[in-house]
DNA sequence: GACTGTGAAGCCATTCACAGCT
DNA sequence: AGCTGTGAATGGCTTCACAGTC
């Protein structure tokens, strides 16, 4: 298999193509061109192409891409024709949350444990999914085979987590964690950071207002 | 202000050297150098160095840089000089984490108010702050003078809470739900899909798995 | 005529390597 | 000797423009 280095920029578009193509599918349109791709998710008909590039040659010249058709050939390429098992460590707010999202549901993931180590939270249930104290992690890795690990812990927390589920068959960690995490390099690893998002926008947001007074 | 065209990649590297310069700071720690923020990060020295050079000379050479000084620098540079009034939109599992949640609190995001239009929602409190029905959030907006919103809501919704967003004086957007938003070019969009993230974890399994199995 | 697939060009970000300061 | 600041080199992603196909 020829895997060329592919772009995580590519990567995440692919899965917003996807989506998007669920959309219209459901709205009953059949045929689409990368220009009304491009259109639905906001990026450039030229972009579409080249993404879809990487993997092959799913259109046909003078006519466009079948919705059906191009939509299973992402879903494919993302890894989400099969269920992934999704490990949840630390059941507060944010914790919860993931464990409830729909979003996970729709896309083929399915959290198969909710860990915590408060007291008041271990055996009450979410989604009909009891939450385990952490030390029965590892056991339910095991026995569900679980592939994805969600760390949704304070910051202090999360590396005795991650030097946790690195004793696991765990291969790929998604951390909400403000943290730098160290890991073994077999297993993956994303860190999502909800207030660097948001301190983007105030970066642009400030620099914008001090153009604007000339400072 | 020479505002030569900042990478976004540099602001998420500051927004992320500013919070480990903190937790060192706390450690007692008064001078770094750029080689030990980038062990600290995961980033390299010289990456470090070219980020910091496009906003000024914060270091000695020979010496390296005064950590309580840098980080006033970058906390300055990202605008988190002042403290943001942040509003919610939609008041489910999400909106509910991102409401309670400490990391925003500890970087100068206030939320000064949470919408959502379920009946039995409104009127109960998070963190104090009672849960408005949708009708009032461009009064709470104008009165608290709000610069950013949330969305959290279901992507069906999105759209339309993005224009109600756009009749107010909101500067910037961050949006969680899963869907492409038309908004004026005045506001600053950012989205957070918290699928996209899982599926890139996924395209990696599924990819590295095909290389093993010599698909 | 419409639209895909793609080499080439252009643009942007990262890394290198070293001059300059302490 | 140690470490910053930075022009130059490299590498990677995006856009352009057009040949190929229906």
């Amino acid at each position: 298999m020829k895997t060329l280095k592919i772009p995580e920029a590519t990567i995440i578009r692919l899965s917003v193509y996807s989506r998007y193509l669920a959309q219209v599918d459901r709205q009953g349109v059949v045929t689409i061109s990368s220009g009304q791709i491009a259109a639905g998710t906001g990026v450039s008909p030229a972009q579409v192409r080249k993404d879809l590039a990487y993997f092959g040659e799913f259109g046909t010249r003078g006519v466009g891409y079948s919705v059906k058709d191009l939509y299973w050939h992402l879903i494919k390429i993302l890894g989400l024709n099969t269920i992934w098992s999704v490990v949840i460590i630390g059941a507060g707010n944010l914790g919860t949350a993931l464990t409830m999202y729909g979003g996970f549901r729709e896309r083929g993931f399915k959290v198969v444990g909710v860990f915590d180590n408060a007291p008041d939270k271990i055996g009450s249930y979410l989604n009909g999914l009891e939450i385990y104290p952490m030390e029965r992690m590892k056991e339910v890795i095991d026995r569900d085979k679980a592939q994805i690990a969600i760390i949704a812990v304070p910051a202090e927390a999360a590396q005795a987590v991650a030097d946790e589920l690195a004793e696991t068959e765990i291969k790929a960690i998604l951390n909400f964690a403000p943290r730098v995490l160290n890991i073994p390099s077999h297993i993956e690893l994303r860190n999502v950071d909800l207030s660097v998002n948001l301190e983007i926008l105030t970066f642009n947001l400030a620099s914008r207002r001090s153009l604007k007074t000339g400072k």
